[in-house]
RNA sequence: GGGCGAGUGGCGGAGCUGGCAGACGCGGCGGACUUAAAAUCCGCUGGCCCCGCAAGGGCCGCCCGGGUUCGAAUCCCGGCUCGCCCA
């Protein structure tokens, strides 16, 4: 069993072996029928913006009709799907999809050899490449006609591999004028273009823009969405065809030849029954096998092991077999999430008042690869389980955030192989393998083993400590964005955790005096109070790189007070904690804790002493930066202009200008407009 | 081809609903301590072929080009480059 990209011309791309298409029975999964409301309820989440629209892409809700086009000189009929039902009086010709059925009882015999030939051509296309190779416009005459039933216009039927059997009905009716496709393939094949939407050169290109309908009856004037209800209303009331809606995503292929997966709770009667296991009958374990290959049958490699095969129909005890396909893993993706919160439980899934307390997770970082599958089939398996009464939310991710990767320099030879750094040598601006081979070439991309230039953690935390790796990591960047990883930075945060470290334990290198009573000065209390409004909201935020650095900030100025009394520590410890949790812990408990860190309560400040009464506020002259004044916070507009206008580097400014406008922004800025 | 996002010093990155661009860290330079080095501490660090003895001041500067505004890294229009996704 290969994926579709696995072959090319017919032959497997790793070994060169033939593939053959087999149709087989497979388990599918209705994730259909919970379209609209996977699409709606995207509207409730707290997510990037780009993975709903991924989603909303992926699910592809379309509106349009289901119209019917009788064959002409014999009884047949095929139906169509479009979005564009107003542009049905536009329709100059027909087309099937290669396989549809039709194509042999209509294809008329002098058309036979042609339409045999371009089939056959369009059976060895993967469909991956058919629609990649949408336009190049190839396609046949069957020989038959139909009627456009609005206007009862006879229009040839062609063939063409563009059009999918698997997708919307295996047919489309063409309106060249008006579909970029159908123009091209109009073009090309010298097919007539009938305007229907006024607005564009329909003989240079398609017009797809909105216009008055013309040529179209009682569609004329209309604008599209007018023209759409008009034509759908028309066709439902004469037979033709009815509103639809339709959809990109298709029911779910949930079966797999493998033997890794969980086996399906299913057994076959002899007389051709798929029956369920009930509960005590499970769950069912994968047989101990010692080949995995499939069967020289080609059954899936389950069916090798005969007695574990062979089992009961739980409800008559006659002999019946196990079903031999797996499941995929995303099955165990779909609900990891709910078995982790009581993953021990022999009864049931969660406890159902776990579930309640620890459902839905607040907060989901994972990478923007599982925008749609991932993510959209745990949300499916998630409602089924809402609407089976079994979990209490009909969403399973309230927020999510996909981190960037983290990139690093890669060295390679010009033949791709790739060097450790380590093995790499500088050379004047080139680089070179100490092997000799060069000049290499240097990149920085995503990290990982096969480019040779990952970090081993373990390298890291033996040199620096588990704390500076960590705090190294959230001073990084914002999650959301891509890093890249320089190890001659990490220092930077080790040197923050030793002056960290040296408030509580001054040593020869230097650090303030220890006073286990007292307050801080007006000073520091201010900035301590500043510190943990910064690291509490940058926490909530992600923001993890600026909590650091305001850590650091506050660490440098406390470093250089003389005496730092306890409150201040023991505030510091705790804001410290999440980011370098040993250093945080080891503090706590010389602080004289008999608790852990991680159990005290967050600090929490108070806004009025994070404010400065003294403010620095920038005055410009036409915008642009001429002083600074001190004024008390909350200075009046007119004491801020006198300020302002008596600085002695403003005032040359204003010296012989007339000043048209002055604008105060309260402790913010002053600025003169002036001619 | 379409959608989404990003572009700021030598480097990683700060910069709130438009209001002192470059926080913090790395690197660099200078100094203290030391016999010396490491470590540590202190200071400086966007550019300028401009003014000033100096303190300091001026001009330019957030990918490029326009626009809105008293004021734009931030908002709008157009373009370039890169990343991701879809085709």
């Amino acid at each position: 069993m290969l994926a579709n990209e696995e072959v090319k011309d017919g032959l497997y791309v790793e070994t060169g072996d033939p593939v053959e298409r087999r149709r087989m029975k497979q388990w599918m999964l209705r994730i259909t029928a919970y379209a609209d409301r996977l699409l709606e309820d995207l509207e409730r989440l707290d997510w990037p913006d780009s993975v709903k629209e991924m989603q909303r892409n992926w699910i592809g809700r379309s509106e349009g009709a289901r119209v019917r086009f009788e064959v002409a000189d014999t009884d047949a009929h095929f139906e169509v799907f479009t979005t564009r039902p107003d542009t049905l009086f536009g329709c100059t010709y027909a087309t099937l999809a290669p396989e549809h059925p039709l194509v042999d009882q209509i294809t008329t015999p002098a058309q036979r050899a042609a339409v045999a030939a371009y089939r056959a051509a369009a059976a060895r296309l993967s469909e991956r490449d058919r629609i990649a190779q949408a336009e190049a416009k190839t396609g046949v005459f069957t020989g038959a006609c139909c009627f456009c039933p609005v206007n009862d216009r006879k229009v040839p039927i062609w063939i063409a591999d563009y059009v999918l059997m698997g997708y919307g009905t295996g047919a489309v009716f063409a309106c060249p004028a008006h579909d970029e496709r159908d123009h091209g393939f109009a073009k090309r094949f010298g097919l007539e273009i009938v305007e229907v939407v006024k607005g564009g050169n329909v003989d240079e290109a398609a017009y797809v823009g909105d216009g008055p309908h013309i040529r179209s009856e009682f569609l004329d004037g209309l604008d599209i969405a007018a023209a759409k209800k008009r034509i759908v209303a028309w066709l439902e009331e004469h037979g033709h065809g009815r509103f639809e809606v339709q959809y990109r995503l298709r029911d779910w292929l949930f079966s797999r030849q493998r033997y890794w997966g969980e086996p399906f709770p299913i057994v076959h009667t002899a007389d051709g029954e798929a029956v369920a296991l009930p509960e005590n009958g499970l769950p069912v374990a994968l047989p101990h096998l010692d080949v995995f290959a499939a069967t020289p049958d080609g059954q899936p490699p389950l069916a090798r092991d005969a007695a574990w095969v062979a089992t009961v129909d739980p409800r008559t005890g006659k002999p019946a077999q196990r079903e031999t396909n797996t499941m995929p893993q995303w099955a165990g993706s779909c609900w990891y999430y709910l078995r982790f919160i009581d993953p021990h439980n022999p009864r049931a899934f969660c406890d159902p008042a776990a579930e309640q307390r620890w459902m839905p997770v607040d907060l989901y970082v994972g990478g923007a690869e599982h925008a749609v599958l991932h993510l959209l089939y745990a949300r499916f398996w998630h409602k089924v389980l809402h609407d089976l009464g079994l979990v209490s939310t009909p969403e399973p991710f309230l927020k999510l955030v996909n981190q960037g990767m983290i990139t690093a320099r890669s060295f390679c030879s010009r033949a791709g192989k790739y060097y450790y750094p380590a093995d790499v040598e500088r050379r004047a601006d080139e680089y070179f393998a100490k092997d000799g081979t060069g000049p290499l070439e240097t990149q920085i991309e995503k990290m990982s083993k096969s480019r040779y230039n990952v970090t081993t953690p373990d390298d890291v935390i033996a040199t620096y400590g588990a704390d500076s790796l960590r705090l190294y990591e959230t001073f990084l960047g914002p999650v959301e964005e891509n890093a890249e990883w320089q190890t001659e930075n990490i220092p930077g945060v080790r040197r923050f955790l030793d002056r960290t470290w040296r408030l509580l334990f001054p040593d020869e290198r230097g650090g303030p005096r220890f006073a286990a009573e007292g307050a801080p000065d007006a000073e520091l209390d201010r900035l301590l109070h500043r510190t943990i409004k910064k690291v509490t909201e940058d926490i909530e935020s992600l923001h993890t790189n600026t909590a650091v650095s305001q850590l650091m900030i506050f660490v440098n100025e406390a470093t250089r007070r003389e005496v730092l009394p306890r409150s201040v520590l023991e505030v510091l410890v705790r804001l410290v904690a999440p980011f370098a949790p040993h250093l945080a812990e080891e503090m706590w408990r010389h602080l004289g804790h008999e608790d852990s860190v991680v159990r005290a309560a967050w600090p929490s400040f108070d806004e009025a002493r994070t404010l400065e009464d003294l403010l620095e506020v920038p005055v410009q002259v036409n915008g642009k930066l001429r002083g600074l004044v001190r004024l008390p916070r909350g200075a009046g507009r007119e004491g801020a202009e006198a300020a302002a206008r008596a600085d002695g580097r403003v005032a040359p400014h204003l010296e012989g200008r007339a000043v048209l406008k002055v604008i105060v922004v309260p402790d913010k800025m002053i600025n003169f407009v002036v001619r």
